[in-house]
DNA sequence: TGACAGCTTGTACAAATGTACGATATTATA
DNA sequence: TATAATATCGTACATTTGTACAAGCTGTCA
């Protein structure tokens, strides 16, 4: 079954979407905790940002007692695979190599990380 | 001396940015005509791109003849850093690991290319 | 059962984005 | 030097984004 093309997430509501994934199920509270300490935006504006998220079809709600409970209602691969092909094309012409050498040089990786990512490459 | 905080690159203008970095010098047609083919945009549209990309600092431009020659005016290592720092905030919380076990999950990088990045990780 | 605390919903709005038309200016060239 | 070709510039405009207030529901607990 073909997943049916749903409108891009805009980069605020790409966090949002994260902290939903990272806690499976959240309330509009949940998220607001979630934020990161530099991050920090109204509940007003979270809510909003749920709520456009369930409109283009990302998560979708159920009612527990009188809070709504969010949840994803699309695979996280999906988003990813979309964001990342995007980024890259506008970034990088679409070639990943730069942006793995750029992470790469840029510290926040060692040899030994890259050594488990050279497992993942070969068995794909 | 440190660099002035410049106003966001968008998704669109990111695209132009980068052809101008390819290309080094390029005039507006130049940029239309380096655009993908999955992608054309009008020519007004690329025009009023680079004029807000100069607007924002990161271009500038000299006058050739009847054209304008629009060149960087920003390292694109600067550019670059900013973007992939606040798209890895977005999508993974700022942590590159996912994004590199993706992009190498995903076949467009093999042992050969991460056997490379490994060197480049190493001297960091 | 009535009041309160906590939620959602409707609505708003300025700024940014994506896209482009039409008028004007400039350069070569016939 | 008049003209055709080609650029730029001003302007426009519908959408999307980011952010949020205020009004109205709804469980809950005294």
């Amino acid at each position: 079954m073909t997943q049916k093309k749903l409108p891009a997430v805009s980069p605020a509501e790409t966090e949002i979407l994260r902290l939903v994934w990272q806690l499976d199920k959240a309330t509009v509270q949940d998220v607001c905790n979630k934020l990161p300490a530099k991050r920090k935006i109204a509940y007003a504006t979270v809510q909003t940002l749920l709520r456009r998220l369930e409109k283009k079809g990302y998560i979708k709600h159920r009612i527990r007692g009188k809070a709504h409970v969010f949840f994803a209602a699309v695979k996280s691969e999906h988003v990813i695979k979309r964001s990342v092909g995007d980024f890259l094309d506008r970034l990088f012409g679409g070639d990943p190599i730069p942006l793995m050498q750029y992470l790469a040089e840029h510290g926040k990786i060692d040899a030994g990380d890259i050594e488990k990512l050279k497992q993942l490459a070969g068995k794909k």
